[in-house]
This record gives C-alpha cells, sequence and structure tokens, in this order.
DNA sequence: CCCCCACTGGGTACGTTGTACGCGGTCATG
DNA sequence: CATGACCGCGTACAACGTACCCAGTGGGGG
C-alpha cells in the first residue's frame, strides 16, 4: 500500500523499516496536542503550538502525522481510551451501559472540544474498536446485530446531545469571556422583548421556570438515561431483563 | 446597547437608523452562503467567495453580518426555518413529534454541512424559537416545562446523531472525492487484519452481516423514531395516549 | 569493516483564511 | 443646504496548514 491510497491513519505505521532514531513520537505529539487544548481549547492546537509544546520543530510533526485532520482522528481515538470498560460485558448489560454513559458524558466533560469534531464513518481506531467490542459485547447475547447497533447508536447519540448541552455554557465562557451569569444579564433586553411580545408562550414558561432551583446537571443526566436504558429494555427480550425488575430505580450503588 | 456589548446576532439590528440605502442584505449573504456550502461544503463558504457570489467586495459582508461565527449562526437559523410546522401542535403529539422528526432530518440531509457546527446555547433566532414554540407545545399539556425540554432534547438527539451517521458517507465522499464502495476495498486490508486477529468477535459480526441487504435508510430511521417516540409516551401520562394504540408498541405498565 | 542512503529534525516559503482600518462617495436629517 | 453617519470596497496583516528543501545521521549490505 503506497502513500497515496491510504484512507485512515490507521493504516499507516507509525514508524518506518529503518533509518536514524525519532526523537519524538505519535503518542508523545497526541498527548501534547490534548493539554493545549484542554487548556486553550481545540482551534488554540496548532501545529506550530504542539510542536513548540513538545520541544519539535513545526514541521517535524509531518514526520509522525500526515496531517492535522489525521492527528485529530488520533486524538479523538485516544480519549475514547480514557472511558472504563474494564470487565465488560459483565453480565448486566444494565450496569455495563450505564458505567459507559457515565464514562462518556466525564470524558466529554473533561475534554469539551471534541463535540466540534465529526467522527460519524468507521475509523478502525484500535480504543474505538474496544468500545465497541466491549459495550455492544453487552447487547450481543440479547439482540440481533443490527438491532444492537441501532440501541448503543441510541445511547450514544443520548449521551453525546446531552452533554454538547452542558457544554455549551462552558464553552462559550471560554470563547467569549462571558460567564453564564453575565451573558444573562446581556441578553435580558432581547428575553425582555421576546417575552413581552405575548408571541411565545413556551418560551416564556422556560425562562420563568428557568429562574427557579432545577435538578443538578447529574440529576438531569441520570433522568434522561434511565429513560433511554427503559427504552433498550422495552427492545429485547423479556427475559434479558435483569434479576430485581426494580422500575426506574437507580441500578448501582456508586457514585459518579 | 452599544456594539462591544452584544452578545447575539439577534441582538444587533440588521439596518442602522439613517445612512444611504445598503445595496445587499443579511438574507441575501445567507442564502448565497448557503447555496455555496450546499455544492462545495461549509469549507468553501469564506467571506470572499460569499462576497463574489453576490458581486459584492469582501469586506462589505462586514457592513451585514459582525463576523463569519454570527453569519454561520444566522444560516443555521434560517434553515431551521426550513422544517415544516405548519398547524403545529395539532392535538396529536406523537404525530407532531414525527412531522417535526422527518422534517429535522429532511433539512440535514439537505445541507449535511451544519453537522460540524455547533448550536447548544440558546440563541434566540426567530426560527429557533418558532421551532420551540411549535415542537414543545405538542407535549405542552402533557407534561411539565422541564420535563418537555428534556423529551424534545432526547427526540432532537436522536434525529441529530442518526442524521450525523448517515451524512458520515456522503461527506466523506466529496472530501475526499472517495465513493463508499471505493473506500471500503481500500480499507480491506485493515478489515481483514483485524477480523483475522480474533480479537474482534463483535466487529467481525458487524462487517459480515454488512454485506448482507439491510433495512434501507428510511426504514432504520423509522424504526429508532419509533422507540424514541414509545420512550417518549412512557414518560407522560396514560390520558395522553393517542386514540388508537399504535400495533407494535410494547410499553410496559409500570406500577409504582 | 565502512559506506550508502533512507531516514531524521527543522528552516523557509506559499497560498489562503478572517478581518482591522481607512478611503471617497451618498443621502436622511438638522 | 450643510453635516456626518452610513455605504461599498481596496489594502494590509497576522496566523494558519503544509510543500519543499536541506544538512546531518545511523543501521544494513558489501
Amino acid at each position: 500500500m503506497t502513500d497515496a491510497e491510504y484512507v485512515n491513519v490507521w493504516m499507516r505505521p507509525e514508524r518506518p523499516a529503518y533509518g536514524p532514531k525519532p526523537a519524538y513520537s505519535r503518542a508523545r505529539i497526541t498527548e501534547a496536542a490534548i493539554r493545549i487544548a484542554d487548556a486553550e481549547g481545540l482551534e488554540a492546537a496548532t501545529m506550530r503550538r504542539i510542536a513548540a509544546e513538545i520541544g519539535a520543530g513545526a514541521m517535524s510533526l509531518y514526520r509522525y502525522v500526515p496531517s492535522r485532520d489525521d492527528l485529530i482522528e488520533l486524538i479523538a481515538d485516544r480519549l475514547q481510551g480514557e472511558i472504563d470498560l474494564e470487565g465488560m460485558p459483565s453480565g448486566d448489560w444494565r450496569a455495563d451501559l450505564t458505567r459507559y454513559a457515565d464514562g462518556l458524558r466525564a470524558m466529554w466533560l473533561r475534554h469539551p472540544w471534541i463535540a466540534t469534531v465529526r467522527r460519524t464513518l468507521p475509523s478502525y481506531g484500535p480504543n474505538q474498536l474496544l468500545v465497541i467490542e466491549r459495550v455492544m459485547g453487552a447487547l450481543d447475547v440479547h439482540v440481533s446485530i443490527d438491532e444492537n447497533l441501532g440501541l448503543i447508536a441510541l445511547l450514544t447519540g443520548y449521551v453525546e446531545s446531552a452533554v454538547r448541552d452542558e457544554i455549551g455554557w462552558a464553552e462559550e465562557a471560554r470563547r467569549s469571556g462571558l460567564g453564564e451569569p453575565e451573558w444573562m444579564v446581556r441578553s435580558g433586553p432581547r428575553v425582555e422583548q421576546l417575552m413581552k411580545s405575548g408571541e411565545y408562550p413556551i418560551f416564556t414558561k422556560i425562562v420563568v421556570q428557568a429562574r427557579r432551583p432545577h435538578l443538578s446537571r447529574d440529576e438531569q443526566f441520570r433522568h434522561g438515561l434511565e429513560r433511554v436504558l427503559d427504552c433498550i429494555a422495552a427492545a429485547i427480550p423479556p427475559a434479558a431483563e435483569p434479576p430485581a425488575p426494580a422500575p426506574r430505580k437507580r441500578r448501582k450503588d456508586r457514585g459518579d
């Protein structure tokens, strides 16, 4: 396979057959990029900046990674590896999926900037593959592979869009330097105007309700997650129900 | 409100109080940008290119729009307006939400590039507000506003992540010039290697199954959508059930 | 053993991007 | 009728990804 034909970073070996020993590595580059992105956002992780972070020249990175897009794919896969899937599948699919959902959410909250990278088609990265094996493995004995794909996509979709909402504020604050309270104050006039117009009763309801105490973000997430899991439970044969059919109950006793 | 204090495109009026008549408009600029993005992707819709499309100088656009990011927000809202919500809420929430989901999906498939723009915090755009009123209006009589927010977020999240998956291939083809079949062929060696290793049974199952005929994308979407709607149905009081219960419904009555 | 050349890190340079700034012309309002 | 806030737009700049080129290096074939 020549260089011109590759469709995927994973198909290009990191190290060539022989030559002088490289001073850096994909892992180090990826790590540095993540560090920068965590601190200042993904757009701050430019090739020059990453190179500077590890003490290399800008162009040296291209000895390890074909392009910035490919580097981002590397990063995305490394991030998947942060999700703890030890011992999965365990036999209790609901516990497994809960752990996966929590882990995925926690990872996204740690690295909010992944929300901006699209990662829709199969990448064949090692960690991505591991997630597939472990998580889909939890439902594999209960449903067909097609059904499994759909159900896991449903779950992952829920987690990602839920976290996208959570992230919104933090990212905006980092980008514009404005916190949620100040943003609210600044938006005040527009909100007032919309409410006074009387054309937006639901919007008004949301704003008014938003002023009272709410469930914590964790609780909101949990609430929605239980709903999705119930939905998944409804799609698999009843025999696969967990031993104690406690409906709508929190099934695990550990914290976050 | 001075220019320095705005947090949102919607808070800055399109036209100032007086002066010479503008030659263009936000609407024309937005339209041109969408046309270019549809044809060549969002990254092709640069300020210069958009300006050229409407026969303006590059910098003229900044008389109408504060920045490219704000222009994209304008575009996102205009796209929301493409979803037909006429006559909603109708009283039949399930029909309403189905129509919304279909319309949202169709719009995303027409403009796949919106997948790359994050649009998580409230934008107060007119079309966004309309969507809120109409769609949340469908559930408003049945559930609390908090519950409503969660359920609609669940639905929208499902649609968006489902369409993201559908889009993947088309976008990749446009970006790299490679179609799905050729991409598959190129990935062949990697896939073979992974399967032969024996470490990825689920992955192998997916690949093998993927070679047989599947449900159409429409049917897959419909399948998942029904599942989500069942999930929503389970979260609202039974009185709100539609007159004729759907045949393949398998919601269980829980007695807590 | 040494020599060769595929490899290394990295400097320079190019095309493209978003957009700050300033110009001369125009038109609603005092 | 004068004024000054607006118009369209040309120029200019910093920052980006990365193509290209170079001198140095070290492991395998002779």
